[in-house]
DNA sequence: GTCAATATTTTTGTATACAAGATAGGCGAG
DNA sequence: CTCGCCTATCTTGTATACAAAAATATTGAC
């Protein structure tokens, strides 16, 4: 068997995790997913190790590991950082970006607007994505952008959410554009409020994440 | 055994790592540590995993764990994201602390001023812990306190070498007593800035840091 | 003497076995 | 009928065993 057998598990299971295969609160069984991905369950601890490292999962010892469930008070703090980080990230590319990354940007932004204009709320969310990497890459800060991305993962399924409101793609078209416009002229201090207003959770954004939230959590308890 | 033999064996060798006992770039032996520990692999290898997960070790696949070694350029980059999030926490600390987070915002600062005037650098390099993590925990953002701890952890062996340079304890201090007054007057935007100059590595602080990174550098150098 | 190919050794990765704690179900007392 | 305790079962945590890959040493050829 190949050597990154655990590596492949974890990034199986946390996109499992990210893509809501495994619900939050949900309890992950060693034996099986251990049957369920062929392999003994040795590999499987790891994975779940390493995602725990990360918060991903709330390993309780003795007692096994589930889908962290963060109340929807965490969920919003975790908006509030992403929002300061994608700000930071705007700032720093503002004044490092370079030829290529000037391309990047924009052409990024030409995905997002064609995703847009023939409404096709899955490709722009993937478009999304690539766009506002582009920006970390741009803040030419390998750390922030790892940190970035992280988070940014991390929050993927309350974004998807998002995406579905009226109007919120146009929106968010709008206002790339003058992000990216900000960057292109180096006005650091502009991106960084941009950016940090594109990504705050704040308004109607907000009743919607913790009405989006609370459906989740009756769903649940309905369940239990 | 106890349950979380494996979370003491992880806090143990990542204390290793950031008081330096573990060397950046050292190899991490799997049955080194096992005999070491008096435990088998299978609970040091899960240990590494989470270790890997959160950044401090690389795990090479099929050639074990060693220490991270960051770059200088990369260390830099710690620190730059590090002031932002500290000024995050100033600036939430400024507009939400409560009577409680006064009290301990305002013993902390007189610890630290203690140690100062008592020239024990290492009595203050615990205290400014404690301030620092007063100042999250007034942020009342459980997610930014969980990152803004861990950053600070992971950045320990750093900020360490620099409190020995001259003066720095009574200028940290100094800096320390205009971020209270800031954050007690609900100054948020004077919080932010004055913590981001606080933790940058500016100036002198810049060359020392890459100084102290050179000479780590050179020594492992002369003995590879 | 040096380089390369091969054999040996070491070390990682995975599976399995076993021990101990947690959960649940049944049994008895009130 | 309900509550609490005890036992049976299940699950996690750790150790050990084995397989495969990498590192190292050895030997042979040029």
């Amino acid at each position: 068997m190949a050597g990154n057998t655990f590596h492949k598990l974890r990034d199986e299971i946390e996109n499992g995790i990210v893509t809501g295969e495994f619900e939050p609160g949900e309890r992950l069984d060693e034996v099986q997913l251990a049957t369920r991905y062929g392999v003994s369950r040795t590999p499987i601890r790891e994975a779940l190790m390493q995602l725990g490292a990360i918060g991903l999962v709330e390993i309780r010892p003795r007692r096994g590991a589930v889908v962290v469930d963060p109340a929807p008070d965490r969920v919003f703090e975790m908006f509030e950082v992403m929002a300061e980080m994608e700000g930071m990230a705007g700032a720093l590319a503002a004044r490092r970006h370079t030829e290529d990354d000037h391309v990047a940007l924009v052409q990024a932004h030409a995905q997002c607007e064609e995703a847009a204009t023939s409404e096709d709320t899955d490709r722009y969310y993937y478009e999304n994505e690539t766009f506002h990497r582009a920006i970390y890459a741009a803040s030419h800060s390998g750390f922030l952008e790892e940190q970035c991305v992280a988070l940014h993962r991390r929050l993927r399924p309350y974004r998807r959410l998002q995406l579905r409101v009226r109007n919120r793609m146009k929106m968010s078209l709008k206002e790339h554009g003058e992000i990216v416009a900000a960057i292109l002229a180096g006005d650091a201090e502009a991106a960084r409020a941009l950016l940090r207003g594109h990504v705050a959770v704040q308004g109607d954004r907000f009743s919607d994440l913790v009405a989006s939230l609370g459906k989740r959590e009756g769903k649940r308890l309905s369940l239990g």
